[in-house]
DNA sequence: CTAAAAATAGGTCAATTGTCCTAGAGTGAC
DNA sequence: GTCACTCTAGGACAATTGACCTATTTTTAG
């Protein structure tokens, strides 16, 4: 009980530090000094670092499914669904000002250090990305459901690399409305189908 | 003559090692290495690494300004220009795949070291703004310019942040297709002004 | 040619890294 | 109580890090 409690203390511990220092610049001594216990208490638990990232991964990935699985109870509408997705832009700007998107900075860190934990992390985006798939499909997309589903994912992470670049609240606000307009709108401007639905 | 010739080539090692590896991964080892000269002279050059980083920022933004420039001096039609721009996605695809954008890479990396150089990074992005901004201008955007500008920007870093996780090839052309039609058509569907123009 | 300056080499340094190891303390079953 | 097992603490390790230093060698200036 205790046990799981103190590897779960250090996942948490882990998590949060890789999102604001990054993995490669989190030391064994910076989580453990975080949760206050002995490096070798640590090694009890972790017995390499690839471990630990690892397993913030699952976390991460299951903390995911669980936001998403939350908004699919909650709302019968897929535009809605989506637009909690979006929206995450809003609730998590002060993070992602100074950090970016917990996601895509973790990939590309991962990326660029070849590590093998890589495709694990890539899961992530997976998941969002299958996710928006579904929702766009529920909405009636049909085949262009993939690519609408990309068109936001993608719209999101610009949005949150501009976001820590230039820390400008306005322009988050204003790329949100836009993203949420298009996906209300099906979309017809970015050229993917429904031409004829093309408002305003 | 010869130092100047081994300060650039340093300069060069590191601009390639730092967007390969990214900043904090890569050692004064790693560049010494690969330059093929000892760590004495290394520090004869520069006296901290953050030396380094700043020459290479500065060495990335000159290569920016030029790049810019020549488009400027190659096309009369700033969608055109644009259109350049965009396409860098599709010319550098193959180290997107693997590093992502070295702007956007760099500037994540810096901003979560919290480095005092993370404001010199955002500068490069900053570049591309001004130059997006002036090409929309240009193309008679008025008072939305901006916000096109950002929106191309942001979309385009968006496209390679997924463009690393997924190393879709179809996905990248297509986006990049969506984008250079966006920008075409005067972009009424991102709910940017003139209204009236949207086409199909 | 010679003296000053620029450039290069390589050793040394303390600090930090991830990892391993052993010695206890705590806990539960019987 | 005792025994086995889980958990915790902290020392030791080699390797690597950024940084400094003192010698050489090379180049340049007069």
């Amino acid at each position: 009980m205790k046990s799981s409690s103190t590897r779960q203390q250090i996942i948490d511990a882990a998590d949060e530090l890789f999102y604001a220092q990054g993995f490669g610049e989190t030391s064994f001594a910076d989580i453990a000094k975080s949760v206050s216990i002995s490096r070798g208490n640590f090694y009890y638990h972790f017995k390499t670092k690839d471990e630990i990232l690892d397993a913030v991964i699952e976390k991460r990935l299951s903390d995911r499914e669980d936001m998403l699985r939350n908004w699919d109870e909650m709302s019968g509408n897929p535009a809605e669904r989506i637009a909690c997705f979006v929206r995450i832009l809003i609730v998590n700007q002060t993070k992602i000002f100074a950090y970016g998107c917990p996601v895509g900075t973790l990939t590309m860190e991962l990326a660029k250090l070849e590590h093998a934990s890589s495709g694990n992390a890539n899961r992530i985006m997976g998941l969002f990305r299958d996710w928006l798939i579904r929702q766009f499909s529920e909405l009636g997309s049909g085949a262009d459901a993939e690519a609408r589903a990309l068109h936001v994912l993608s719209w999101s992470q610009g949005v949150a690399a501009l976001a820590q670049a230039f820390r400008d609240e306005a322009f988050v606000l204003r790329e949100v409305d836009k993203i949420l307009d298009w996906v209300g709108r099906g979309a017809p401007s970015s050229g993917l189908g429904q031409p004829g639905l093309a408002g305003i």
